[in-house]
Formats: structure tokens, C-alpha cells, sequence
DNA sequence: CGCCTCTGCCTACGCATGTTAGGTTTTGGC
DNA sequence: GCCAAAACCTAACATGCGTAGGCAGAGGCG
């Protein structure tokens, strides 16, 4: 019998595949078998366990969405950017659902280090450079956006928004203007608060 | 031997908590089978399984939270209405992280219209009554403010702001700030949409 | 007080999954 | 053509969900 030629890498997308095919849950080291015509013994070489599958899916994830939302925000700015951003992840949460559920699971910190993760909120700092704000304000705006991008996608995913008028698009569109309106206005620091700076990871 | 005095309700109370202490995924018919001191099959005269099983939880943490916010929600207008939503979702969350997360997980929709899903959209849509925002740009905020908690709630809990300067606890301020910013300085809307109104599920 | 029925809980089973241990076969370099 | 390092396999154990059917405790009724 010839061999599969099984690989980490080989395996991580097949997992991204199934993920997004038929959810993270059903990312199991016994379906990855099944899809390679192999044992699931077989797959403890090449990769820890389920976890371990996961935890990649999560990385290809963070990797893949930071490409695709550096293409669409190169040279814009101001609104602009904000709407390439929202739509960016929208985008690829929608075309992946799968990869972008493992993005979402907690990694432990040396993977998240050596992750994509930075890179987000690099992008997120670019995307607002154009409103001019100060640290530690800016770091307090990517945050903002981070959340709320976030959140929209989760709720929006999940449906909560299916029964109820105005259609989600409407709001999206309606989110990056007040977005936009909130950073024009960004309201003076009350109190003045500690130094400022560095990113997060996770998107 | 005596019995264990097993019903629908003791089974959610002691999975919700079983879900705060080890997470969601821990919430297994073996495992509350063997906190009862039961076998695992005797659950199902009560419970239609593991699934069913998570879904009350969900419910639960619904009305539990909902129950909460219109705690600290009572007789607070604008900005400390605004302070008062993050927080009581917050601390709900963080009390309460295995209930929180079910109630992330999309419920069937039978279920998700006989929970507190509305009632979540209600407060929120009376929070916000003293901007004096029209539909369906309220129907519009109540969404943002949604996902922004939503996302915010997630991204901290999953440790993402830990290792950046300044502290979460800072942020949160400013994002309230930001926030009422928003509402105050809400852009005038660009091209006039179709009808508004009604509520959302899941908060 | 004793019987009888109902139902709460049990035993027993089948099946799927994750994971480890150790053997066998294929592959490719020498 | 050989031989070592892989790639993959079989076997086995543990844990989990869920169904079928049996026993016995609890409370109603005479």
C-alpha cells in the first residue's frame, strides 16, 4: 500500500478544511484520519494530539486574516481604513469560519508570542494613524476597534441579528461611520494616566 | 439507598457551576452523574443529554444576567448607564465565565425566543434612551454597544490585553468615554434607510 | 397496616473518540 | 542490493455518549 504522505503542515490544512467545512468540533485526530485513508495512530507523529491540530488550524488563521487585511488596507486611511478593516474580517471569518473559531480558543503564550497575533495589532495602529491620536489613547482605540470588530462578527455569525430590522449590512455600514464620528470626537483624558504603548495578540 | 433527588433544575444549577469551576467542555453527562454519586444513564430520565444539558445553562446564564443587569441598569441615564452595562456584563462574566459562555453558543430558535435574549436587547435599547437617537439609528446602537461589549469581554478574558501596556482596567474607562462620545457626536445619517425597530437575542 | 403501581435509578451494552506502546513495512541513501 | 530511518499499522486502554430493559423504593389506596 502506498503511503499518504502525511505532513504537519499537510495536516493543518486539511484541518482548516474540515473546520470550516463542518466546524472546529469536528476537527478530530480520527476524521483527519479518515480523510487520509489512514490510521489515527498514524497522526502522533507528525502532530501532538487534537490539541496540537487546533492550536495550528488557530495560527494558520491568525496568519491568513493578517494577509488578507494587510492587502486591503494598503494605502488607505481615515474612514477608509476602517471600513477595508471591518470588512477585511468579516470577509474572511465568513470565508472561513472554521479557521477563524480557532483563532478565537485561547493558544498558551509561547505559541501566541511566536503568532500572528502582533502583527493585527500593528495594523490596527496603521489603519488609525490618520485621526492622530496619542498614546495612550491609541492603544485604547485599537482595542476598541479589536472588540468591537469582534463582537459584530460573533453576534453576526451567530444570527443574533436574523430576526430583527434594520439587515446587519445597514448597521455595518452605520458602524463605521460612528466609529469614524468617535475618533473625530475622541473626548479629552479626564485623568492623565500612566505611559502608553506596545501590541496585543488575537485580533 | 436513598436517591440522589435528581430534577431538570438541581442538573443546570450543578452544570452551571461545574461550567464556572472547569469550563464548558467539562460539562459532560459522566461528570454530573458522578457529582450526584448516580450513573451516568439516570440523567436521562431528566435531561435529554449533553447538549440539552449546555443549552440550560445557556438559558440560565441568561436570565441570570439579564436579571443582574436591570439590577444596575435602575435609574441611571447616559453615561453612567453606558458605565453601568460594561461593568455588570463584565463582572458577570468573570463571576460567572462557564454560564457566559454558554450563552455564546447559538441556541435553536425555539429556545432563543422563550429566553431572556430580549429582554437583553430591551435594556440595552432603554440605556441608551437618554441620547435621544431615532430608528432605526437606535436599533443601530444598541448593536454596537452589543458587539463592543461582547468583544471586549472576550478579548479580555482570553488575555489579550495582558501583556500590553496600559492595564484593561484603564481602557475600560476610556471606552466608556469613547462611547458616550459617540452617542453625543452621532453622524447624521448619509442616505435615509428602511424602517427600524425591534430586538435582538443573545446580548 | 399492607399491597400495588409508578417512576427513579441501576446494570449491561454498543459505539465513537483520544492516546500510548510497540511492531512491521516502505523508502531512499549508500 | 542493503540497511537504517522514517512512516504507518495493530493492539489495547481509557473516557464519553446514549439506549434497553430490570429492580426497588416511595407514596397512594384500600
Amino acid at each position: 500500500m502506498p503511503r499518504a504522505g502525511l505532513s504537519p503542515e499537510r495536516l493543518t490544512l486539511a484541518a482548516a478544511e474540515l473546520a470550516d467545512r463542518e466546524g472546529l468540533h469536528a476537527v478530530t485526530a480520527t476524521a483527519l484520519a479518515r480523510h487520509f485513508g489512514v490510521a489515527p495512530a498514524s497522526l502522533y507523529s507528525h502532530v501532538r494530539g487534537t490539541l496540537d491540530l487546533r492550536e495550528r488550524v488557530a495560527l494558520l488563521g491568525l496568519q491568513e486574516s493578517a494577509d488578507a487585511l494587510a492587502d486591503v488596507l494598503a494605502g488607505r486611511s481615515g474612514r477608509a481604513a476602517l471600513a477595508a478593516l471591518a470588512a477585511g474580517y468579516r470577509d474572511y471569518a465568513t470565508a472561513h469560519p472554521g479557521r477563524w473559531a480557532a483563532t478565537r480558543t485561547r493558544l498558551d503564550p509561547a505559541a501566541a508570542a511566536t503568532s500572528a497575533g502582533p502583527r493585527h495589532a500593528a495594523l490596527a495602529r496603521a489603519a488609525l494613524g490618520a485621526y492622530g491620536l496619542d498614546e495612550p489613547d491609541l492603544t485604547h482605540a485599537v482595542r476598541i476597534v479589536g472588540a468591537l470588530v469582534q463582537g459584530w462578527i460573533e453576534l453576526e455569525t451567530a444570527g443574533s441579528f436574523d430576526h430583527s430590522d434594520p439587515p446587519a449590512a445597514a448597521s455595518r455600514e452605520r458602524l463605521v461611520d460612528a466609529l469614524d464620528a468617535m475618533f473625530r470626537a475622541w473626548p479629552a483624558t479626564p485623568h492623565p494616566t500612566t505611559t502608553p504603548q506596545t501590541e496585543d495578540h488575537t485580533p
